[in-house]
DNA sequence: GCCAACGTTGGC
DNA sequence: GCCAACGTTGGC
């Protein structure tokens, strides 16, 4: 689902601003918009500094297409940098639009034997149009799509380390219930509230509090 | 491979 | 604008 190729493309980055928006729902583009507040620079609500991006860390073909992209290829790519490509979901479009250079992201290995959380990377880009829509070689090619009106975006993400062990999602998990039923961090957490999302906020706390899981023993 | 959850599409 | 059908995600 997600990325694969390497970053470059720097000489503008187009990015329209605007544009279209969220779901459907009434007045249009509302929701997240209504917070906001102080914010002085232009657009949308800044409330999020942290990230959970999902992809495939095990081949799996797509119209003859190999969509594995683990973390290891991440980093091997040159400077360790790619792109996060091929995001077709608009509330995840949306929060990638909203990431901003330097924060921070968990890489989250999904559809696979082990799923869970596999490293740390580095928002290096902030959003500007995803060309795979454009390619139909691409798997995420999207015929509604013309370039005078993109819909879809990407950002470039760096790898910065592997989690000092592997979070499994079935710990989060047990965290989750836990913190459910008593309180605690990870009570909300989009990851499984908001189950299919594959690029999803967490606040500052969940991120906290799943960086210090690394120096406890697995529950 | 199964299938639940849920986003998207399109008829009306 | 509703909602059923359909397609996709992703855990198990």
């Amino acid at each position: 689902m997600p990325p694969k190729k390497k970053a470059r493309v720097s000489k503008r980055t187009a990015d329209s601003g605007k544009d279209d928006g969220t779901v459907s729902s009434s007045g249009g583009k509302r929701k997240a918009a209504a917070s906001a507040g102080k914010n002085g620079k232009s657009s949308e609500s800044p409330q999020y500094s942290h990230w959970l991006m999902k992809s495939e860390p095990e081949s799996r073909f797509e119209n003859g297409i190999d969509v594995k992209f683990g973390i290891e290829d991440l980093k091997a790519l040159p400077d360790q940098t790619g792109c996060w490509d091929g995001v077709r979901n608009y509330q995840a479009r949306n929060f990638m639009r909203q990431m901003k250079e330097g924060q921070l992201a968990f890489f989250y290995h999904s559809n696979c034997k082990e799923p869970g959380i596999a490293g740390v990377m580095n928002i290096v880009k902030e959003s500007y149009v995803d060309h795979t829509q454009f390619d139909k070689k691409d798997v995420h090619y999207d015929a509604t799509s013309k370039p005078d009106n993109p819909k879809w975006s990407m950002v470039d993400v760096q790898y910065q380390r592997m989690m000092k062990r592997f979070l499994p999602l079935s710990e989060l998990k047990k965290y989750h219930l836990q913190h459910r039923a008593t309180g605690g961090p990870l009570k909300d957490m989009a990851l499984f509230t908001r189950a299919r999302l594959s690029v999803q906020p967490l606040t500052a706390e969940e991120f906290d509090f799943i960086l210090s899981l690394e120096d406890k023993e697995a529950l």
